[in-house]
DNA sequence: ACAGTATCGGGATTTTTTTATCGATAATGA
DNA sequence: TCATTATCGATAAAAAAATCCCGATACTGT
C-alpha cells in the first residue's frame, strides 16, 4: 500500500446547528412517547416547531436513523439514536465549582441529570457553605478540590466561580482529569489541546433580544 | 417620480453570530479602558479571543464605527458605538417571573445592570417569599402580575417559571404591554407578530459539549 | 391490484457566514 | 522628505448552513 496519498476522505463534520437542535426535538419525543405516540413525521416536528421539514430531517439523519417513507420514524428509536448520538445515556461526572446563586440554581435543576450529566458535588471557599448540601450534594472546602478532584475523576467541570478565579480552577482540574468544562463565567480559557470548553454566554442571548428590539416591532422575525 | 420601481435596495441584514460576539469584546473593551489605555486595533483585539483580525473588523463595522489605519479604534468610541447598536445604554425595564432557583440566580447577578436590564420586581406563587425581597427586588404575588406589570409597564419579561405556565404568563404579560421575552423556559412560545423571544437554551449548549466528549479528543477543536 | 399521496433520502441550489486579498491611509523612522 | 509598515475598509472567494427539488418507498383507499 505504498504510495498512497492521504486519503481524500469527505470527513463530513457535523453542523453545531443541527447538534444544538437535537436536545429540543428530543424534549418533544418523550413529550409524545408519554402520550402514547409510537410514530412522528418530520412534517409533524416541524410544524411543531415552526421549522422546515427537511431541516428537521437533516438534523436527525445525523444521528443515523432511519425513518419510513409515508409513516415517519419509531419515536423510541429516535429517542435512542438521539441520545446515543449526544452522549445522553451514559452518565458523565461532573463537579461544579462555585456554589454562588448560579452555582446553586444548577444544582437545583433536575432536568440536567436527563443529560447523563451527573454532579456529585461541588467546591466553595465559604465556611458557612462547607460540609452542608445544596440540593442533595454536597458543598466541599475549595481547597481541597485538587485532592477530592483526584479521586473522583470527574470527566467535567463545571464552573460557575469569579470570572477571576476560572482560569486557577481549570488548570487544577485539568491536572486530576477533568477533560471538559461548562463554563458560565465570561472568561475565556486558556486549554491545553484535547480539553474541552464550552461556555454559555447569557449576554450573547440578551444582546441578540435587545438588539432586534432597538430595530423597532415591525421589521423583526421570530426564528428557532 | 412615478414610474419608480420599488426600491432594489440592498438591505443588508445583520448577522446573528457577529451581534452575538459583540458582548464579548465589550467586556475586554472595558477592561482596557479601566486599565488606561485609549486605542485599540482589530489584530489586538483578534489575538485576544484567538479569532482572526478580519472577522472582529467585520463585527465591530456593524455598530457603524470607523477606525484609523495604523491606528486602530478609540476605546471610548468603540464601546458608545456597541452599546449603543445593541441597546444597552438605556434602560429597559423588566420582570422576572417565576423566583425558583434560577431565577434568583438571574436576580443576584449584577452584571446584568451592565446591559441596561433594569429587573424591577419579581413574581412568585410561594406565600413564603411574596412580600420578601430577592437579591433588592421585591417578591409580588403571582395573582397580581396583571394589575402590577399594567402599572410599571414593563418592557421585557423574563421567564424563569416551570415549562407549563410560560405561555399563560406571557400571554398575561403580552396583554399589559410587554414586547419581548427572555425564555428561560424549554417552551416554544406562541406570540403574536411584533412580539419577540429570546429563548435561553443551556441543553444546547450542553449537548454540543457532550457530543464532543464522545468523538473523542483528538479530532476536535475549541471554538470561539 | 392499482392509483394517489405523504414521507424519506440524496443531491443541487441558494443563502449566510467566514476567510482571503488588496488598495488606501496614517504613523514611524531613516 | 520619503520609504516602510500596521492597520483599516471594501471586495472577492471559500466554507458552512439552510432550502429546494426529485426519485423512491410504503401506506391508503378505491
Amino acid at each position: 500500500m505504498s504510495g498512497t496519498i492521504n486519503p481524500p476522505i469527505a470527513i463530513r463534520a457535523v453542523p453545531s446547528p443541527s447538534v444544538q437542535r437535537l436536545p429540543v426535538y428530543l424534549r418533544f419525543l418523550k413529550e409524545q412517547r408519554d402520550r402514547g405516540e409510537t410514530v412522528v413525521s418530520c412534517t409533524r416536528i416541524a410544524e411543531e416547531f415552526g421549522q422546515l421539514s427537511v431541516q428537521v430531517r437533516k438534523d436527525l439523519s445525523i444521528t443515523g436513523i432511519i425513518g419510513r417513507p409515508k409513516v415517519g420514524y419509531k419515536i423510541s428509536e429516535l429517542i435512542d439514536a438521539i441520545e446515543d448520538f449526544l452522549g445522553w445515556n451514559t452518565k458523565m461526572s461532573a463537579c461544579l465549582v462555585g456554589a454562588g446563586s448560579l452555582g446553586s440554581a444548577i444544582l437545583g435543576y433536575e432536568g440536567f441529570a436527563e443529560l447523563g450529566l451527573d454532579i456529585q458535588c461541588c467546591f466553595d471557599t465559604d465556611p458557612k457553605k462547607i460540609g452542608s448540601q445544596i440540593h442533595g450534594r454536597p458543598v466541599y472546602d475549595f481547597r481541597e478540590m485538587g485532592k477530592i478532584a483526584q479521586q473522583h475523576r470527574f470527566e467535567i467541570g463545571i464552573l460557575t466561580v469569579p470570572a477571576s478565579a476560572a482560569q486557577a480552577v481549570a488548570n487544577t482540574l485539568i491536572g486530576t482529569g477533568v477533560r471538559a468544562f461548562w463554563n458560565y463565567t465570561p472568561t475565556r480559557l486558556d486549554l491545553p489541546a484535547g480539553i474541552l470548553c464550552e461556555e454559555v454566554k447569557l449576554s450573547a442571548s440578551f444582546a441578540l433580544l435587545s438588539s432586534r428590539m432597538k430595530s423597532g416591532p415591525t421589521l423583526v422575525e421570530n426564528d428557532f
